[in-house]
DNA sequence: TTTTTCAATAATGTCGACATTATTAAATTA
DNA sequence: TAATTTAATAATGTCGACATTATTGAAAAA
């Protein structure tokens, strides 16, 4: 996207995402609008709108005449939104192998070997891995064909980002835990070509719950 | 709601989603600021932080420097707002039926006592009916216990009110519709009771993409 | 007449000032 | 000392002004 198009609300509305996905906001931190314009050198009505916009997207809470606050995370909301999640995937999975044709089937094995190929090798660059995930699992479901469901999927994965970011780690860097994620990504692939989709959909149900307990570790 | 704790901004959103949902506001209408501003007698930034929020509910669009629009409808539209709706609800059903418990049970019968006793009524109000409609089918997935699939189904389903008005008039008015409406509800709550959760599930989305071919030809 | 240019107009988007409300700290009272 | 009231401080939320950008329409050129 060319940034030179957005308006101010707009950039600043991506940059308050990334900072409170990547933690430079932590949980429960209030976000104070003074602060907020001397950090980003703007008015207050671009903060504003933005952050009207991150309360839609339940990454801020706030409350008439006492502020905004970057919204908590807890056990009960990490599994919340992974039931959800895993639920929705489930559920767009189904139906792209109904309807999916042989371009989806081409973008699956395209995209499962970009991320066969990387999980086999020496140093693996976190992001770089977590791109060709994205990428394989986008894939699986892009034959679903519908908007909605694919915007609720995406909202949601961006709502588990803050969560997943403490199981990334263990996962790149953990060979056994990478073996058995990859194993399954092979798995789902060959139920998907088959159609085997209530098989499919319960291994891909699993699979996404898989870092649930391990991020339940790592929570303050 | 009290709405005199609400801030303006919050107010100005209510009156905007209700304005857009109701028609006040017809699709593809243009937003203008200075009309906002004299019909709800504010300033610039509520209406602003209003139609941000709007737009993350997908009731409003926006381009940079070209101002504000409703959102369209289109029978694309439609048609895949009902069926995300279906499927999210056939989701939250088969997690109730597999969770809920007595407490459960007991509320939709209630709801269904209310609604079946509404639908046999002389002259039906359109209100009232679709209040008892709403509580009977929010009984149905009350023991579904996930927060996020819940604000998810909400989301939806104020999406697809736009459409519903088109719809709810024939229903109410036709004899033969809100019979075999009212039928449907009555062999739901059989199947949830008895916890027949794949059939429950395949009942609950038939009956709710029912109005999308009544709506299609009602549509502009 | 049709197209292009350019000025006039109107709308958007941003800012800082101000009024309102909440929070904090000090002073008073029990 | 602890609780309550009151004053001082700080933050939020709203407004109208202003700069920037888009749109319109008239004038000029083809």
């Amino acid at each position: 996207m060319d940034t030179s198009k957005q308006n101010t609300a707009s950039k600043i509305l991506d940059a308050l995402t990334s900072d409170i996905i990547q933690g430079v906001f932590p949980p429960g931190e209030k976000l104070q609008i003074k602060t907020l314009k001397d950090r980003y050198k703007v008015g207050t009505s671009p903060i504003r709108e933005a952050l009207s916009q991150l309360i839609a997207k339940d990454l801020v809470v706030s409350e008439n005449q006492k502020g905004f606050y970057v919204s908590n995370i807890s056990i009960d909301d990490l599994t919340d939104i992974y039931q959800a999640r895993s639920k929705i995937e489930g559920l767009c999975l189904d139906m792209a192998i109904k309807k999916g044709g042989d371009f989806w089937e081409s973008k699956i094995i395209a995209a499962s070997h970009l991320l066969a190929k990387y999980s086999k090798s020496e140093n693996i660059d976190m992001d770089e891995w977590q791109n060709r995930h994205f990428s394989f699992h986008e894939a699986l479901v892009s034959g679903c064909n519908s908007p909605r469901l694919f915007q609720i999927r995406q909202s949601l994965y961006e709502k588990s980002t803050r969560y997943r970011n403490l199981w990334l780690q263990e996962n790149v860097t953990n060979y056994e835990t990478l073996q058995a994620n990859q194993n399954e990504h092979v798995a789902l692939m060959v139920l998907v070509l088959e159609r085997d989709s209530i098989t499919a959909q319960k291994l891909i149900e699993a699979h996404i719950m898989t870092p649930v307990e391990i991020i339940k570790k790592n929570l303050p």
